[in-house]
DNA sequence: CAGACTGGGATTGGATACGATTTTCGCTGG
DNA sequence: CCAGCGAAAATCGTATCCAATCCCAGTCTG
């Protein structure tokens, strides 16, 4: 320990209060990787590189908690969570069916500005995955993120929000550890697109099973890219 | 204000620490209905009640709030959650999915010792409808709730505990208001029985219709029962 | 009389202080 | 050299304190 890494906080958080900074700062601290998996996260060290106390840090460990980025073991202290390959394939098949979900209640929901804001982000997409020099792992799989969270937001269900954005989350962890090959970054932009069409034209069946289809095909690959570097067992 | 309403709390908590005192005694108290629907829950009014401080219920709060219990407004407090029965109905969506997805698991890695615990809690469940007297709503939905809980619990997903974890909650918010027909309970009962079979046999895919079946049959009485007594739009 | 403004009270937000528990590390004895 | 033990350090759990914010009533003005 006695770590004086610097830490980088890049996203422009919407400061409204020093929790939700908090929040928002640790969990991309996490995501981004600067937090090792199974570090520990002591409050008060948290709270001095922020700048705030402990009592908001304390509460943003709360709410991660709750999202499983973070184990919190009494009179202990929260360690950031880590995750087997079996629970992870758990996880896409629970993503499969949400967002199938998902997808089938925004057909019936979304409005023509919103249909607009997907098409963009899958030409988004397909830019970044057809830039040639790096493709750089972390902007694919944040637009990407983008798209489903914006398909689960067309559903219009807010238990369907914070149902997945636990499962979100995780997966962008272990998206770290498995590069994915350009073909699949083809076929995931394809995919996108073809389900904004079965969500415009309406087919609410087909959106869901296009949906679910693209999420449990990122699942095998996926389970083979990880077994090389990772095995971890978590509580 | 001022009030000086008892509290009860019946449940012997594992008092392991103060935020989990309130957390527990809280939550049982807005699921028992001696805090009502909409009702505002200030933080040392109720930390007066349970004889701990405000920070206790600050953090328990915060908890409940993120399993959709209560919606906290910032600078103004927290209030008892309400939900309209067009999110009722896609609450009970989702339960369908998720735990037809933790039935189907739990065919391949229940043991016979939670088997048999299944079997005794249709027992006790049977039992409960079976008493003619009063059939006690709360006492039938707890029992329930623990089947549909241990069938969750022997898929061995912990992700899909906490996906589950609110929507359960807010079902049992939802019980209070509309009373089921007797009929009902001993469908209910059957149905039980047979998710239990489907699960012994190892017929994971029968297991998993069932429970989809026996959650989603139970959606559309809600939602004439709940026309009658409720409306409530939230947020 | 109606509408906007201001002041007080109540409630939350955040920080700090102190006690309790756990963890760590050095020490002693086998 | 290693295992067991004890004390110190680190960290968490809770209470209390002060500041910031919001709500509501009363008042003033057009």
């Amino acid at each position: 320990m006695a770590e004086s890494k610097e830490l980088f906080v890049i996203s422009t958080n919407p400061t409204k209060n020093s929790v939700e900074l908090a929040y928002h700062s640790i969990k991309e601290l996490i995501l981004s990787g600067q937090f090792e998996v199974g570090s520990r996260l002591p409050e008060d060290t948290i709270g001095a590189q922020l700048g705030v106390s402990r009592t908001p840090i304390r509460n943003a460990l709360a709410q991660l908690r709750m999202e499983g980025l973070v184990n919190l073991t009494p009179n202990s202290g929260a360690r950031v969570a880590s995750f087997g390959k079996e629970e992870l394939v758990e996880m896409a098949e629970m993503r499969a069916m949400l967002e199938g979900y998902a997808a089938s209640l925004a057909t019936s929901k979304i409005g023509e500005g919103k249909l607009a804001k997907l098409d963009t982000l899958c030409d988004r997409m397909a830019d970044v995955v057809a830039r040639k020099p790096a493709a750089d792992v972390a902007e694919i799989s944040s637009v990407n993120l983008e798209f489903h969270r914006s398909v689960a937001l067309a559903a219009g269900n807010s238990r369907l929000l914070t149902a997945l954005e636990p499962l979100w989350n995780v997966s962008v962890m272990s998206v770290r550890y498995g590069l994915f090959s350009e073909e699949r970054r083809n076929r995931s932009v394809a995919h996108h697109r073809e389900i904004v069409a079965a969500i415009r034209s309406g087919d609410s069946l087909l959106a869901r099973h296009l949906m679910e289809a693209h999420i449990l095909s990122a699942r095998p690959g996926m389970r083979e890219e990880i077994e090389k570097t990772y095995q971890q067992k978590d509580e």
